[in-house]
RNA sequence: GGCCCCUUCGUCUAGUGGUUAGGACACCGGCCUUUCACGCCGGUAACACGGGUUCGAGUCCCGUAGGGGUCACCA
């Protein structure tokens, strides 16, 4: 039997990481045994979905590398995959329920329906819908709609008896039927109900397994109920625990960012991640781009296979040590019956240590092209980028190693690229080590003529030069290169000082270090006339 | 509230009656070092609680507590 798993996303602009787990789970179980990963637009509620809120759930799907053989885009043998194009269908499944008798028009209003279920509720019952509205003859119809009262159509449950499954990852399942309220599978004004919907089309895609969260579970009876009653075979179920809140065992959501952003690590990801974003003139309202959103690594520049590493290890596992998956280990390795059974909290560090292992083994021609983007972006070079300012990055590149955990952290390192006189002096380090210590400013002065000079202008050699400076100084390299990393880029932190004074040339660096010494003599004028 | 589910270090997890309860991230300390990282070495840290069953319980049973999910003419 050929697996058929699918993913059914609502069109609501964003893609979930918590969603983009469950079609993880579901396109490793197809793939790896030559199924079919299926996916299918539940748009039935017309009202609230937008056409272009598609577009960043596919580009989400297609950047993790998640394909899909039949579905938007790619078409297949059970088009359309569109349910709010797929209404007939389920038309006539409710029309064959309702033969059945296993479905009725129901005549209530809805503020019938609602007292009723308030009553129950004071009651502290069960809500069980009294059907004092149903009609099962057209004699009865015809006399509601005299009333001119409208119908909508509901399941007749099963009063009696338990609904029994099995679940792949819960276990053995028993609820019973009474339990069950008589859903509506079909609007008054025609069109269908979610349950309904999903049942016909999963029956109708041939999916073997519905594997989705675990808020469907208490879905699952009345589904059985709807799909028995077509005659369909029941796929298998397997439902997956939800992501959790980072901190906390509720349910990710997308609408509580504001609160998760009270969280130190998913607030210290999400700034790093809006500093980014905002150089390179991206939307940062947390609404819309946030942790909790893949469109979110996709801008910063993370490696998808990071994130779905991180992902599939978020509720599953393989034993007591391995952690890194590549695609195919992923495929050869997955199981549901390796499912945690509770609820895994996000955490935004953990999925940034991935994200820092997998960018390590990236060639520096793959990280060239990521980075060249950024750099473009943000105007911080010309777009597209002249030849030498590509060969000064990917310089940068690897001489920054793993200082460089994303492809915007390039951004950082904007200080080469930028003329010598518009480099600014971050505050903090321009006062501690080039005003502070009294000799800074004669040592860079003493070092200026030394480096004007010096005949090689390569990380090896300036090291030589530098260290013999410091012997006849007498001083510590310490006392020069922190003043000198300053004056030539601005910043307390970097990578290695001499690579930086190579990258940047002999021009630059003397150029940097003169305007440095002219700023601190300026400064120092001023003090003293005040 | 009804129904259902879950509970091992801060976090993700391993563990299927006998383990010094293992790993990873994070954290702390040290080494390395021109800064910041990396790396290396070391460390702190967990079986929710109470009863059983058993020679023996993180592992099985019952209860309690806590956490969570779900109860639409949403999906």
């Amino acid at each position: 039997m050929t697996v058929r798993t699918r993913f059914a996303p609502s069109p609501t602009g964003y893609l979930h990481i918590g969603g983009v787990r469950t079609a993880l789970f579901n396109w490793l179980l197809a793939k790896q045994s030559g199924g079919q990963f299926i996916l299918r637009i539940d748009d039935t509620d017309a009202q609230r979905n937008q056409e272009e809120a598609l577009a960043p759930i596919l580009d989400g799907f297609r950047w993790l590398g998640i394909d899909w053989d039949e579905g938007p885009e790619v078409g297949g043998p059970h088009e359309p995959y569109f349910q709010s194009q797929r209404l007939s269908n389920y038309q006539d499944a409710a029309a064959k329920l309702l033969d059945a008798g296993l479905a009725y028009r129901d005549y209530a209003t809805t503020e019938e329906m609602t007292a009723e279920r308030e009553a129950a509720e004071k009651a502290k019952t069960d809500f069980v819908y009294s059907r004092k509205w149903m009609a099962e003859t057209d004699e009865q119809a015809a006399a509601f709609e005299a009333e001119g009262r409208s119908f909508v159509v509901r399941l007749k449950m099963h009063r009696e008896g338990k609904c029994e499954f099995n679940d792949l990852v819960v276990g053995d399942v028993s609820v019973d039927w009474s339990t069950e309220a008589d859903h509506a599978i079909q609007r008054a004004d025609g069109t269908c109900l979610y349950h309904l919907a999903n049942v016909v089309d999963d029956a109708e895609f041939e999916i073997t397994h519905v594997i989705r969260g675990i808020e469907h579970l208490s879905n699952t009876p009345r589904q059985i109920f709807i799909a028995q009653g077509l005659g369909y075979t029941l796929p298998k179920y397997a439902h997956l625990p939800y992501v959790a809140e980072p901190g906390s065992k509720k349910k990710l959501s997308k609408r509580k960012i504001a609160e998760y952003l009270n969280n130190k690590d998913f607030k210290r990801l999400y700034q790093s991640g809006a500093a980014i974003a905002e150089r390179i003139g991206l939307e940062t309202d947390p609404a819309t781009f946030s942790p909790v959103l893949v469109d979110f690594y996709k801008q910063i520049g993370f490696n998808p296979d990071a994130v779905n590493n991180y992902l599939l290890l978020l509720g599953w596992s393989l034993d007591d040590k391995t952690e890194m998956f590549s695609r195919e280990e992923m495929l050869e390795h997955f199981s549901l019956d390796r499912v945690v059974k509770s609820a895994a909290s996000f955490d935004p560090k953990k999925l940034q240590a991935f994200q820092e292992r997998y960018m390590d083994a990236v060639p520096l021609k793959q990280k060239s092209r990521l980075c060249k983007k950024y750099l473009e972006q943000a105007k911080v070079t010309d777009d597209p980028m002249e030849c030498d300012h590509l060969a000064m990055m990917k310089s940068i590149i690897e001489a920054a190693g793993d200082r460089l955990s994303m492809a915007g952290d390039i951004l950082n390192f904007d200080d080469f690229f930028i003329e010598d006189d518009q480099l600014s002096y971050d505050a903090k380090a321009w006062q501690k080590r080039m005003v502070k210590p009294e000799q800074a400013g004669f040592l860079v002065g003493e070092l200026y003529k030394v480096l004007s000079v010096h005949p090689e202008f390569a990380a090896t050699e300036l090291e030589t030069a530098i260290k013999g400076f410091c012997e006849t100084q007498g001083i510590k390299i310490g006392d020069i290169i922190h003043a000198l990393r300053v004056a030539v880029t601005g910043k307390a932190a970097g990578f290695g000082m001499f690579d930086t004074l190579e990258i940047l040339g002999r021009d630059r660096v003397l150029n940097r270090m003169a305007l440095a010494l002219d700023r601190l003599s300026d400064e120092q004028k001023s003090d003293s006339a005040v």
